[in-house]
DNA sequence: TTTTTTAGTTGACAAATGTAAATGAAAATG
DNA sequence: CATTTTCATTTACATTTGTCAACTAAAAAA
């Protein structure tokens, strides 16, 4: 499949508003959500391209057209965040959370929170 | 200056070597170290292309051309990370490293121990 | 059922990217 | 010094990406 590469920007803008739906989306009703300038042209070659990568499915719905996602979120997000980690921090989720803390991006007690997740699924 | 847009991954994979050294390379230095297929052709034009963007400069030593990047490899991985974090995880640290724990890339020693770095940084 | 709207499909094109060969000039060799 | 070897700089070209406008077919309206 064609899945391992990543998605050029417009593609994934496009992604990223499919997935925030469960369902099918209708072309205009994309359009609308995304909200940048794009003609209904542009949108529909874009999402011609996600079809041919098999990133997205469409139905015809009489004339209309609806599209939803096939790749998951969950599994683009998780090829990305691995992606980054092994960039850019030598593959260590540690250091990443490091960082991360010493950007403010983290409290304690956020951490306090996590580590009580961990607990719960060591747990388990 | 154009230090906002990312850039393409073949130019990337030459960041990410420059960046390990604190000095300037040789050209050949890097093509070695990269150890991709490329030949010394398709290297030179990447790296002006990297100059052009003003994330690298050169200097010559006699017919040799030297190459260190301008652009910091900290800067760049905030910036991505922060695309990250806010293209898949709704701005929020905390999920991301929520996502990270459950994906066995945490453990509670290191969170134990970011979290006393974190302690250390407010006591300052 | 003709005309007008709409939505979808194609064809186009410029810019960016990946890759490399051709060209030129300086340095090492014979 | 003439020749060969090394690099670096240019030019080239196929793909991919970003953006549309033109063209089609179907549905709605007149």
């Amino acid at each position: 499949m064609n899945e391992d590469k990543r998605l050029p920007e417009a593609e994934l803008e496009i992604m990223l508003e499919l997935w925030k739906h469960e369902g099918a989306q209708r072309t205009s009703d994309i359009l609308a959500q995304l909200d940048n300038g794009w003609t209904l042209s542009t949108l529909k070659v874009l999402l011609g391209r996600l079809v041919e990568r098999e990133y997205i499915e469409c139905t015809r719905d009489g004339r209309l057209m609806s599209y939803r996602a096939k790749v998951s979120e969950e599994s683009y997000r998780r090829r990305e965040t691995n992606g980054l980690l092994s960039k850019y921090y030598k593959g260590s989720a540690k250091s990443l959370v490091a960082a991360l803390a010493m950007d403010d991006g983290l409290t304690q007690k956020d951490l306090a929170e996590i580590a009580n997740m961990l607990k719960a699924k060591e747990a388990k």
